[in-house]
DNA sequence: GCCGTTTTCGGCCCGACTGTTTTCAGTCG
């Protein structure tokens, strides 16, 4: 069983104590557990296998009950409470309980009343009128459940960042545009620079709220307003985007910008901390009974709570508040430290822009050096490269390096990783390379044991330096391919490979969490944008988002040295 | 279910909006 596999199983536990009434306290437990489980550096059953029930209960919100039920579902592939659960509840009211409008009591409600346990069965009901009798029940909520089921099958869940960044910047600009506005901000997720984002928040201050709120509620792009206050609103675009606006008051903006980028699970262990303080701490500032001590810039607010500020990429409680405690907060990478973008295709294989002007755009960029890492030949869709076909390009490098003298232009390839973990260019050719790229481009679907030691094999290759998009994913339409990230990470070490984390927005592979076991266990990374045309060099900053999410300073991250090092560091 | 320089029991973050109510429960973030 994966973390993710074991996350879920708490997360349904959870959902399903709701609906059955449990104590609050217990329910979030199993949340928070289920969070714990699923951010976790390292597999929980290594954990287990290591240092037993007690590596688990080290972790802070998992207790002695908690750290059993992680081994059962461990051993056994499930857990006795969640069957006992489904038994008693049919699941069809965990789907009902996340329609709009419904949550567990009224799923509960539902059942008890008129034994409704499908969503088939409820939309019935609402369209043939038993739901009136049904007390709380009204014509709206009823609308609002139909529409619920309606959209929950063509439903977008969630986007991924630069496609809601494309969304909400110009959504920022129609408000500030209509409206005079003293401060606005994207929070949530998104500050967060989250990989994917489930909803957007924007935050705004402003003397007068209720002008802003009737702009914001009345944007061309809005298909749906699912609320529309004084302060707060929420609607839904024709993308499927939800967005939420948040006005308050200047005195007030730090607070709720510090509240509004979360994550819950950050702010809920924030104001735990206050309330030991004798603080309380809201979207109105920080207060010491009626008296607002703090509010107006995040860092005053986090200070009257006793931590410096904390960059919002590491805001996921995962260890954040305890080194913001002890001053060990890293120094995050930053975009412009970046010196060289090391992966990147040209019309030689399926890129779109010629060696020349992949070469000139990354001259403008500023960059020190390049690497150019066409595909080789066992990539046939993308037209990949044999050794003679390489030299070529070689030759084509050498002449043009002597037209370019303000960066140098690495020799690579990025090389295919075949079936047994063999490589696709022979060491002669991989010799006459000044960095060498490896990938996995097929047989994605390989067993696990297969697949790891497939990718090991491969790092034990003497002339590799860099493994390039290491599990493969593709959010939100591809899974990573079955692989024990640990065993990898140990093989990086062993045989000081580095790590990509490969900055393609629908790639962002390595993610934040396999990011921050790189650098923990001593693995250096490289942040690289895979560019296939000129424009997509500038996703490096979305890789940069996905290191500084991994807990990455600037010496975590190879390219950010200066080109004599970082050919050191290749050499040795 | 977790946790403890207040506690092994008794706490556990906090507020806005909606719909259906006549003062608030449920939902949501």
């Amino acid at each position: 069983m994966e973390n993710p596999d074991i996350a879920r199983i708490f997360s349904d536990v959870a959902d399903l104590l709701e609906i059955q009434g449990a104590v609050v306290f217990r329910i979030r437990a199993y949340r928070n557990a289920a969070r714990i489980v699923e951010t976790l550096p390292a597999p929980a059953e290594s954990i287990l296998r290591d240092k037993g029930e007690a590596g688990l209960t080290e972790l802070p919100g998992i207790g002695k009950d908690l750290a059993a039920k992680i081994r059962e579902i461990a051993e056994t592939g499930k857990l006795r409470l969640l069957e006992d659960l489904k038994r008693q509840l049919p699941e069809g009211l965990v789907q009902m309980m996340h329609l709009p409008g419904v949550g567990p009591k009224r799923a509960k409600l539902l059942f008890d009343t008129l034994e409704i346990d499908t969503l088939d069965e409820l939309e019935r009901s609402a369209r043939d009128g038993r739901l009136q009798g049904v007390k709380g029940f009204g014509p709206t909520l009823q609308a609002n459940i139909l529409k619920g089921i309606a959209d929950e099958k063509v439903r977008s869940t969630r986007h991924r960042l630069a496609e809601a960044e494309a969304y909400v910047k110009p959504f920022v600009e129609y408000l500030r545009a209509g409206t005079p506005l003293q401060q606005v901000e994207v929070a949530g997720s998104f500050r967060r620079r989250q990989e994917t984002i489930g909803d957007i928040d924007i935050l705004v201050s402003a003397a007068r709220a209720q002008p802003v709120a009737d702009r914001f509620v009345s944007y061309p792009e809005v298909k749906t307003v699912l609320a529309h206050g004084d302060t707060r609103c929420s609607v839904v675009l024709r993308s499927g985007l939800q967005v939420d606006l948040r006005v308050v008051p200047a005195a007030s903006y730090g607070a709720a910008l510090y509240y509004f980028t979360g994550s819950k699970a950050h702010n809920i262990a924030t104001r735990t901390l206050a309330v030991k303080k004798k603080l309380k701490v809201n979207e109105y500032g920080v207060f010491r009974g009626a008296k607002a001590i703090a509010g107006r810039t995040e860092a005053d607010v986090m200070q009257a709570i006793g931590l410096p500020w904390i960059p919002p990429e590491l805001r996921e409680n995962r260890g954040e508040i305890e080194a913001a405690r002890q001053q060990r907060l890293p120094a995050l990478v930053e975009l412009k430290d970046i010196r060289g973008d090391l992966q990147m295709h040209t019309t030689a294989t399926d890129g779109r822009a010629t060696l020349a002007e992949m070469v000139e755009a990354c001259r403008r960029k500023g960059y020190e050096y390049l690497a150019v890492t066409d595909h080789s030949k066992a990539v046939r869709v993308a037209g990949g490269l044999d050794k003679a076909a390489f030299r070529k390009q070689f030759r084509e490098i050498e002449k043009l390096q002597k037209t370019v003298t303000d960066l140098t232009i690495l020799k690579s390839a990025e090389v295919d990783i075949l079936e047994d973990g063999r490589l696709d260019l022979d060491d002669d050719v991989l010799g006459e390379m000044d960095v060498v790229v490896v990938s996995v481009h097929s047989k994605f679907a390989l067993p696990r044991e297969q697949m790891t030691a497939r990718i090991v094999r491969a790092l034990q290759h003497p002339r590799v330096h860099i493994l390039g998009h290491p599990t493969g994913r593709l959010l939100l339409r591809r899974d990573p391919y079955a692989v024990d990230m640990e065993a990898v990470v140990k093989a990086a070490r062993d045989h000081g490979v580095l790590l990509e984390i490969n900055a393609q927005p629908d790639r962002l592979d390595l993610s934040d969490v396999h990011a921050q076991m790189a650098r923990e266990a001593g693995v250096k990374l490289v942040v690289s944008t895979d560019a296939h045309r000129v424009e997509e060099l500038d996703a490096m900053r979305f890789g940069v988002d996905q290191a500084r999410r991994g807990w990455c300073a600037k010496a975590d991250v190879a390219n950010t040295l200066p080109l004599d090092r970082f050919r050191r560091l290749l050499r040795a």
